[in-house]
DNA sequence: TAAGTTAGTCAACAGATGTTCACTAATGTT
DNA sequence: AACATTAGTGAACATCTGTTGACTAACTTA
């Protein structure tokens, strides 16, 4: 009796081990320990993500790969809302780097087109769930997730619409034709980027391909620009 | 003893009555029964669609909506899967249909964009659960259905391509450099047709932003051949 | 008219889901 | 050293899921 209960007391010491992951050391262990849990939802979240869409997500399934019991979901969000918008958020920040690091470089060099491409190749190596996300749930089913990554491209769109417009080619066109014209380079990109994601990892020769048709693509955007006269157009044509 | 027996039989009698919705006439009236409940499982697939996506869907979802018992499914479908591939095929032909009815005017004629978005935007409003169907899909989470939409894509590219290099402007170009413009355009398309279901039904505004934008696209890239030369670039530039 | 086919029903199943609750032990605070 | 806080556990719940099988009445065929 006496020996078994210590048997016991030892078991469900052994199960509950886990709490032990990290010591205290600084004042902020648990807190620490706390935001590596929330970190490990989210990125069990994007690894399920690569083969499934949103909403066909379940919550039990996030807690199951985080290794963590289902209830303790509640301690870090409200909802799967929460989670997918904090996704989002994430998500543009790495739009964001992107062109941060475009602009970095001295304005007026040669070759933007082929630097931003591989900016974006780089960008979508390095944050490969992230790029799979929005160009998923871009269009998906989940309505809050949905609009808030259209909400954020489209301030995207308007960054790159006033940095378009500092370079020579383009410094004379309205604010609503910019406006356009980063508009179907955001396009070419975003589709670039699931494009790119896509390409099994054995066959770089389809990764080369697809960059340089990204790149004809913007050339040709841009290239149309001085041809072009909004409402007119050449004989036959238009 | 008597009295119960036949109450029984007539409930039961009752409960079955939904067979009753179609009487025989000719020599088929079980086929067309059957193909009816099809349908009906089809666009209770579709109409479900307009919230969800489709691996967020689930089969008693779609037999519940149809108006049918969960195991009734399985006389039409395997899977879910090839419930998906069906809608993939009848949208598909939506998006054929379009093309179709453009070609059908007479080629030389002026205005071939602004005739073009008006058959898009026609088409969308006719098929609207078809075009937010695949615009969803394309980059969705269900594997199958994905790279179904995604080869469909690619065919309705090319003969695209084909019919670019039909027009006086652009017949020296090459088959690369026509297919990668026609992607340019099916993506402008795409997305302004994913644009145009998002447009809520007391704003049409919005929608004659999106179709005069969508304009202004295609002419940019239409426009932009000319000045454009492959692997060349203006000063500065590219 | 009799016999055969079958679309759809009903009932049951094993399993997965979201959410709740009391509990515990490591952390933080006094 | 005593106390309060809380991240994570474990168990239970009602509900939903996909799939199966036996059954039946409308249809077809002979």
């Amino acid at each position: 009796m006496y020996i078994l209960d210590t048997f016991t007391v030892t078991v469900r010491i052994m199960l509950v081990s886990k709490k032990l992951r990290r010591k205290a050391r600084d004042g902020h262990a648990r807190d620490e320990q706390k935001a590596q849990t929330r970190q490990n939802l989210v990125a069990a979240a994007l690894k399920l993500l690569e083969h499934r869409s949103f909403d066909g997500l379940s919550l039990r399934e996030v807690t199951r790969e985080a290794g963590v019991v289902p209830g303790a979901f509640y301690r870090h969000f409200r909802d799967m809302e929460e989670l997918g918008l904090l996704l989002v958020d994430e998500s543009m920040t790495s739009l964001r780097d992107m062109i941060r690091r475009v602009r970095a470089a001295p304005v007026p060099t040669d070759n933007i087109i082929k630097r931003s491409v591989e900016v974006l190749v780089k960008q979508v190596h390095a944050h490969r769930a992230h790029f799979r996300f929005v160009a998923r749930e871009m269009h998906g089913g989940f309505g809050a997730v949905r609009q808030a990554i259209r909400r954020e491209i489209q301030a995207f769109t308007s960054e790159l619409a006033l940095d378009l417009g500092r370079l020579p080619l383009l410094n004379r066109w309205s604010s609503a034709d910019l406006q356009m014209i980063s508009g179907l380079m955001v396009n070419a990109m975003v589709l670039t980027a699931a494009a790119l994601i896509e390409v099994p990892a054995d066959r770089p020769e389809r990764e080369q391909q697809i960059t340089s048709e990204a790149e004809k693509q913007l050339r040709l955007i841009i290239f149309g620009v001085p041809q072009w006269k909004s409402g007119t157009a050449p004989p036959g044509v238009g």
